[in-house]
DNA sequence: CGGGATCCCTCGAGATACTG
DNA sequence: CAGTATCTCGAGGGATCCCG
């Protein structure tokens, strides 16, 4: 080992499989994006800002995300019910990361899609 | 919308979707991070690194890798065959924001795991 | 309105065996 | 050594219906 001894091949002690356990699925970190933007958001909300989720997978997703300690649920008891999703401080602790990958995403998109057409042709 | 308009409903438009279905699988940033701390490793290097990837998996992921030009591969041409794999620029630009997802996530680590505990509980 | 419960199906990913 | 080829299984996730 050359550089910080991680040990990667522990998977309960390496820091890189737990953020991808959490954060690493179709959608939660969609739905921190989105409650960034816009900071309380009912389901429904979440639900047509991302457009092509299920109401199944937002449901479960949300749960996740609020079992976690990043989202805040906020249930009143009325009907029909009505129900608010913020970011707990822990969640907006987390987006200026998310952010930095985003943006470094949009800067070489161009690069990774054309890199992948060439390496197509390569073959 | 309060901030940057970015319209996380349109797939094929959204950076964090892009880099989700880059690096969003199982094994990829692990990938990476076992090459930025080695350098320069051999399949089986890789392999044994990581400890719990199988063959199958482990080709599969530097393939894409490749592909998408996060990682160089180079093959020389003997008997037994001998492979080394190495980040590319593109790749290392990657790294610190790997990093700094990994650093968060050591940071909070206890904490989402006391909330998670303590959500269960409350069921 | 905000989900829960159920059914169903795809596909991610492991195990094993084989090859240049 | 560095993979590829097949088979297989279970979970992820969509569609639908229902309920307080």
């Amino acid at each position: 080992m050359k550089k910080a001894d991680i040990n990667f091949s522990e998977p309960l002690n390496c820091p890189v499989r737990n953020i991808l356990d959490r954060i690493g699925d179709k959608w939660s970190l969609l739905i921190l994006l989105v409650l960034e933007q816009e900071d309380v958001l009912r389901f429904n909300e979440i639900h047509q800002s991302i457009g092509d989720i299920s109401q199944k997978m937002l449901s479960v997703s949300l749960k996740n995300l609020e079992a976690d300690g990043l989202v805040n649920r906020k249930v009143y008891p009325q009907i029909p019910p009505k129900v608010e999703y913020k970011l707990t401080d822990l969640g907006k602790s987390l987006i200026p990361f998310v952010n930095a990958l985003s943006d470094w995403s949009k800067q070489h998109m161009d690069t990774i899609l054309r890199n992948r057409t060439a390496y197509k042709k390569k073959l």
